[in-house]
DNA sequence: TATTGATTTAAACATTTGATTAAATCAATA
DNA sequence: TATTGATTTAATCAAATGTTTAAATCAATA
């Protein structure tokens, strides 16, 4: 029984109504920890943060990893949350898929913009602390959107595609802020662009599927 | 007069013919900073990996964040190097340019596969650091590729694909680490796949740019 | 050889930071 | 009201880390 477990058992107090003091300083921890990434985090930015003190930040979570740890995974999993359901349903039409995803990944990133960025680049510092907890790796390799693409296109590797897919919706998201602090792009025509994105990309991709090389 | 300038100006000695040692602190802090970020770099792992000690480091630099800068801005005038002088080339055609950038930038990544990963978190959490010290403002909004892509397709905004050529090509580099964590990719196929990328993407952008909506 | 500047060695400094502790306070409830 | 558990307060610890210092050493040169 972890210490989490004891405080929920006992959570029937004054904050049943409102958010857990639990909940409060995941919460901050996600905005902290997304903003300036694992290691430029203090823990008192979060105890801060979320309006707890920081001896109950280390008595509910343990350490400041294993608070990452929680947060990561959630993130990991929202990232990856999108695409997975879709790409494995048997009863989408390819077409269909590609549109879902892509409205629906935009639609996501439009809300948390600098998910992407966080997940990549916390992972790469962190490779061996995440493998497989994306459980994307049969739930992609074999996904009925894979074999969908390999039916439509038998010569050329499915996962072109979906790195295109993917590079198109999620590539502008990360170099937001390059792309802003070089002068080139700013908030408002960012968001048309990526409001324009989610019917243009469906299109390109398909005539990508269709084209003979 | 700075610091490095008396040292060049006394640099006539044993170092003149192997790699001076502001060099080898350079080219550890390359190493280092590349692999765990600003945050997570200590001065004394830059030292240890240079094989120079932390006195002369400091003696050189100043500062850790000085040493960064310095190698930050050599990250980003490599990332946006690539590009700019071919975009700004009046002599190429449209579709030569769309083949010079995708084959030189993918080989460029295939050499520095963490360079974007690196440059695009960094730049992120430091944003008004290195505003403008990309000079690419200018040199992309009004560069002759822009404005050859606005001749192609008028009705839709170029910044469309230059996104969509440059997350074709940058994305798969940013999202390696992941999918290889999550089993989807390993180091043989990728480095096939984005070779074969360097044909592919070419005729991908060429056949948006053909198409009626 | 004597000098000069580059580099090393070893130590120390001040600060930051993750983590812990013990006592006090607060809020709900039995 | 007395109890119980959640939370705060304030202080402290130990380790990590950026930076500095002074003296010693080394390599080239005049």
């Amino acid at each position: 029984m972890s210490l989490q477990d004891v405080h929920n058992m006992a959570k029937k107090t004054k904050e049943e109504l409102d958010v857990s003091a639990e909940e409060k300083i995941k919460e901050a921890a996600r905005k902290v920890f997304t903003l300036k990434g694992y290691a430029a985090t203090r823990t008192r930015d979060i105890a801060e943060a979320s309006g707890i003190n920081l001896a109950l930040l280390n008595y509910y979570f343990r350490s400041k990893e294993k608070l990452f740890h929680v947060i990561m995974i959630e993130k990991i999993q929202k990232l990856f949350g999108v695409i997975i359901p879709i790409a494995n349903d048997t009863n989408l039409a390819l077409e269909i898929k590609i549109e879902l995803i892509v409205t629906n990944y935009i639609d996501l990133l439009l809300e948390h913009p600098d998910l992407p960025l966080f997940v990549f680049s916390e992972v790469r510092n962190n490779t061996e602390q995440f493998i497989h907890s994306t459980n994307a790796d049969n739930l992609l390799r074999n996904s009925s959107l894979i074999k969908q693409i390999e039916l439509k296109k038998p010569d050329i590797n499915p996962l072109h595609f979906l790195m295109s897919l993917l590079g198109m919706v999620v590539f502008p998201f990360i170099g937001k802020p390059v792309f802003t602090a070089a002068g080139i792009l700013d908030e408002e025509i960012f968001q048309k662009l990526m409001n324009e994105r989610k019917a243009l990309i469906p299109k390109w991709i398909k005539s990508m599927l269709e084209l003979e090389l």
